[in-house]
DNA sequence: CCATAACTTGAAGACTTCTTCATGTCTATA
DNA sequence: TATAGACATGAAGAAGTCTTCAAGTTATGG
């Protein structure tokens, strides 16, 4: 939600946790590609209806995808294209750490 | 932790919700501008001890971080360059909300 | 060797977040 | 205007996360 008023590295915080959850992160992904219509979102994402809809609704709350309807279907899009580049940071700290590990566990053998 | 053998939307949850708390985030953010002893942490961070070092242990199991004995001193350090990147990219894509919410406020008023 | 400073750890209760269920809304179409 | 399809919502129990407390390490100085 972005509450206003908070110090800075709180609404970090609140931030990173909207994006700490499997479904969340797989919408954003699916969602940078193109926009996707919510049953488009459900065949690709193994998860209830009612789950992807609270887990859109945590997203939408938070600013970061668009809602609107059209041709009897409701279609979800990113609010900003920021979060590609966020997801891409993300992407290349997560391959950093696997390497660090890769390498503490043949150090760990050697 | 990253356990291997993991979806890859589902470690970059985890190191998301790693990352949604605010004493570890100015942790990092501390950290990426030099090396800290706990004791420097904890007089920049509002905190007791033994919740700053729950936060460094989070941390350091997430393998973010790195620690070392010295002088009598426990040092911590940022383990992967990329941290910084990623922190950066959060903070523009958190201008980018708070711009499209001040957008949002707007129309809502006119 | 004892005390102290600097940290860490495990455990427990308070608090949040997740998932699912039942129900509700909206829209197109027969 | 009834019906069905496509989503959303509120609530509730289960599961996870936070903060703090008491107790434990580890090194250094007296």
């Amino acid at each position: 939600m972005l509450t206003p008023g908070l110090p800075l590295y709180q609404a970090k915080a609140e931030f990173f946790r909207t994006l700490g959850h499997p479904a969340r992160i797989r919408i954003l992904e699916l969602l940078s590609e193109r926009d996707h219509a919510v049953h488009e979102l459900l065949s690709e994402i193994e998860i209830e209806p009612s789950n992807l809809s609270q887990q859109l609704g945590v997203l939408r709350r938070a600013g970061l995808v668009l809602q609107h309807r059209e041709a009897g279907e409701v279609r979800y899009a990113i609010a900003l294209p920021e979060v590609r580049a966020l997801l891409l940071s993300a992407r290349e700290l997560l391959s950093g750490l696997i390497d660090e590990q890769a390498e503490l566990r043949a150090q760990l053998r050697s």
